[in-house]
DNA sequence: CATTATTTTTAGACTTGTCTAAATTTTTAT
DNA sequence: ATAAAAATTTAGACAAGTCTAAAAATAATG
């Protein structure tokens, strides 16, 4: 057998997705609760399909020690990741849609399955590098640029940054950016920051406003001086 | 409950596009056997099925007497096979696929839900009113213009026709017509047909040649005198 | 270190869509 | 019209993914 493709489920695709993401955010390994948290099932599920993704060789598990994805895991996750971008930037530039609008669709077109598809998509969509959220579109061959992860919230006062991107995608959070005009690319700048609760005045499209910490820490910038 | 939405499965929504094309094709009950055929099943597993849509009330169904599509079933299918259309429109249109390769994929994006995705897709790809097979595609409110059913292989000696559409879809079919250099909207004039096979001899691009009883009786065609 | 508390796994069950094999009904042919 | 053939349905089983409840392992606490 010279190149075995498995054939995976939607359900397999989605948690070896959950699991890249909880593996880049925490470098440890995946446990079980949190895998359930992220899935939306519970955790004698998780333990069930974990089982069924190491025999498949996607993970690497040992009884109560959580998992990790292996190498060819690792690929198939990317793809997903890839696709899910690629789809959420032509709903956005191409149908119209507003940001807040695309991950659940994204959630179903990531799993359409063509060999051709998503890079005939890519083209059309001339290579875009980042998708609607600011989060980065890995390429043909599975690279993918790692957001430094500065946010918003670790900014000094006087300090002046640019919006890269937005850690959580909800509709409300995506929802607050809108109504305060703050988008991709928007600048800000940080006129004072209060002691009691974090929160930030700021200064955008000269406008100054205050911001919760909640909201900052969900903003990736790239400082500007 | 002022509207009861039924979300219904992959497979479902399948069973139902299949009887609609079997209703269509034949216009009386669609037969267990048939249905099985069509979707690649086994008899019992059809009628479990049908069991099942049938408690749902989108078949009308009585033992041993087959199948037929309620309002609310031939709604649904009208609206799969409108996503369906819509999307390898957009597969030919816009990512540059031949006509030949679309269907696989189209049969995946067809059961993408949302409210929203298919008016938007529809928009964007100007209200084609044909796909790429020069079938029609149902409006936003489930008209559909049907063939008027002409095959090349009805036209007479010395008659003349425009390549409106192709009863079969697949790809050795479509190689065929793209290798003959006949694809929709192309002028074929009968010259003479064969007593023996029912073959013809047609001129189209100002080429002569022949082709065979089986690729006429799946080429729809308007006559033009 | 011993004992709770938490996490994780196991065991057994349910649902969906499928299957095979057998039983039943309808159709066809003599 | 009756027997043979074909179509259809039923019964029982299986795989995938899930669940609950209970058991086992690990972590946390006094």
């Amino acid at each position: 057998m010279p190149y075995m493709e498995f054939q995976l489920t939607q359900t397999e695709e989605n948690y070896l997705k959950s699991i890249y993401s909880l593996e880049i955010s925490s470098s440890k390994n995946v446990s079980t609760t949190l895998l359930a948290k992220k899935m939306k099932t519970k955790a004698s599920s998780v333990t069930d399909m974990i089982k069924k993704l190491a025999d498949k060789d996607f993970v690497d598990y040992e009884k109560y020690k959580g998992v990790s994805l292996t190498k060819s895991g690792k690929t198939i996750a990317v793809k997903i990741v890839r696709k899910h971008r690629l789809w959420e930037v032509f709903l956005v530039n191409k149908l119209d849609y507003n940001w807040d609008e695309v991950h659940e669709i994204a959630e179903q077109l990531e799993h359409i399955k063509s060999y051709s598809l998503i890079d005939k998509l890519d083209k059309y969509l001339e290579f875009p590098t980042h998708d609607p959220h600011g989060d980065p579109i890995p390429d043909k061959d599975g690279n993918i640029e790692h957001h430094k992860n500065v946010m918003l919230s670790s900014i000094q006062i006087g300090g002046s940054c640019v919006v890269i991107g937005v850690k959580d995608s909800s509709t409300s959070f995506l929802n607050f950016l809108d109504n305060s005009n703050i988008r991709l690319g928007s600048t800000i700048k940080i006129n004072s920051i209060e002691d009691f609760d974090n929160s930030m005045n700021i200064e955008s499209n000269n406008n100054s406003f205050s911001i919760s910490h909640q909201i900052s820490k969900n903003l990736f910038v790239k400082k500007t001086h």
